[in-house]
DNA sequence: CGCTGGCCTAACCGAAGGGTTATCTCGCCG
DNA sequence: CGGCGAGATAACCCTTCGGTTAGGCCAGCG
């Protein structure tokens, strides 16, 4: 029984699936169900089993996932507390959505690094379910991004999503869910923004086309490939200077608020609870609002969202 | 970090020695000394050092220790939560003293285990200091020898320690000091009754010859070596037989208080808690005074005392 | 000043953990 | 009934863990 099965067991029961744990991990999905098969072999109880849609736990299996949560719960503490009595930086994990760790986030988080010293801080990338996960399970302290349900929400700041494309492009009869779409990662995500806009114009599948960022979809939106949806005071001076334009339909366009989403209070750390207050200020609205101030597309993380220990 | 790195660390930091947890755990001090120092290198912090007598807790130490404690004893709810949802036998650790351990705690354990079903019982042998931190640590259910201190200690039977020894040995000028003890491995534990009893007769190491077990030690009582320590009730067929005499000395014989120690009520197992219970009945009073129900020397257990997780 | 007790380190080794890719099984659905 | 999606398993690899013995280091002490 290591920590790193107890982990994997308790995010396959939160998430549902070894697949979706899988990814949140960052790592194959044999790797997850090998840890759940010597989790299950040591303790002697199949703890969770799939039944129909999602999975079910044994009544073993409920009363040790809420065990095991505290353990790696446990863990983590142990490892900020030696951190925090040798004066140490704090650690701050933040998730986030694919989206946003190319634009207003990063400029955030350097805002709040320069701001609030002795803070370090490590950005992930996940899906909203799994931003759920990793908040409530502890993995990580902060996500920003849409609000997440059954944890401490708030809204930062208001933008709004706009579609850009080729100057020249023209929506014809098929109205939007015509044109192809080019979208990053997070337009995989059901539940992000971009995966709601998606299903609001029914955009069929065969019309939806993933880049590894959103620069690369601007791209090929500008090479006239498609629409690519856009948090509009990012992609303004590009409309500015004439490579893209804001496409125009009947539709309203879409106004939402980036929420920043952790424990509640007594649960949250002493960092998530400065970066929550920081994310209110002007200065941080500003660093928000800068545009073109994401990181390049070449430095981008790939996908490891939760690293485990070693 | 492994779950056996804190355990050991947690161990190391109660008993204040590295040699000491080493012992405890039955394994070599080496091995206990990396344990520590992979936990030492992956939370970057000496966590405990020496100075001078016994060891002292870094201020990160002391927090990581607390925290390392809980997820000890998390691990073992978790692995008892699995049997007992499953119907699976409890699994009661019984911690006791290398005298005890070959007569009265076997037959009670044995007559206990008859009487309440469902209940596994394992039992180990360790010295009085290892006691204390066994139980603390719930590394042990419950303790069965002295009293133990912090925790919750219960008398469940008086029993009298004599001097036995040839029929025709006679005490001369020395005194008790001046003649060869012969002692099973409790002689070496200061705070057993018998490590007291050397300490009040001043008997000096030399006259202290330690042997594998009790029964050795009358043998070689019997023929002629010198003086065993014993339990009154346990030896008196030999008594009896001819083959060993009771001692007789200025001093008054030695009566003794046998304890059962395990956590305060909500803290300890249930198993733990039935046990307790029935130490006080008629049953178990009948099943300690049974002489020579010890085990035979040669099934005795080698002392392995603490189990670790594969 | 050298012995000794106690801790650490080095070197080595077997077992297990944890990762991968490829393949199998099984329920479900068109 | 074939395909498919999701989980389990197999085979393989490398790293880490956790154990050993041997030996180094250092404080305390006779």
């Amino acid at each position: 029984m290591t920590l790193a099965q107890l982990k994997v067991f308790v995010l396959v029961s939160r998430l549902g699936s070894v697949r979706a744990a899988a990814a949140a991990l960052g790592v194959s999905e044999p790797a997850v169900s090998q840890a759940l098969a010597a989790l299950r072999q040591h303790l002697d109880d199949p703890l969770i089993s799939r039944s129909g849609a999602g999975m079910e736990l044994t009544p073993a299996g409920r009363r040790v996932v809420s065990i095991a949560s505290q353990m790696v719960n446990l863990a983590v503490d142990a490892e900020a507390a030696v951190r925090q009595s040798n004066g140490a930086a704090e650690l701050l994990r933040v998730v986030t959505s694919s989206t946003l760790a190319q634009s207003i986030v990063p400029s955030l988080l350097q805002a709040f690094t320069a701001r609030a010293g002795g803070i370090e801080v490590s950005l992930g990338v996940a899906t909203t379910e799994e931003m759920s996960a990793l908040v409530g399970e502890r993995l990580a302290d902060i996500a920003i991004g849409p609000r997440l349900p059954g944890v401490d929400a708030e809204p930062v700041m208001r933008y709004r999503l706009t579609l850009v494309g080729h100057p020249d492009l023209r929506v014809n009869g098929g109205g939007l869910a015509g044109l192809r779409w080019l979208v990053d990662p997070t337009g995989t995500d059901p539940q992000s923004d971009v995966g709601v806009l998606l299903k609001k114009h029914r955009v069929p599948e065969s019309n939806i086309m993933v880049f590894a960022n959103e620069k690369a979809a601007w791209s090929a939106a500008a090479a006239g490939s498609g629409v690519a949806p856009a948090i509009d005071h990012m992609v303004a001076s590009e409309v500015d200077r004439g490579a893209l334009a804001r496409v125009t339909s009947a539709e309203p366009p879409v106004d939402l608020l980036l929420h920043v989403s952790s424990l509640e209070s007594p649960r949250r750390s002493q960092a998530a609870d400065k970066l929550r207050r920081f994310a209110r200020t002007p200065d941080a609205m500003q660093a928000m609002y800068r545009p073109d101030s994401g990181v390049p597309a070449a430095k981008f993380r790939p996908p490891v969202y939760v690293t485990l220990w070693s």
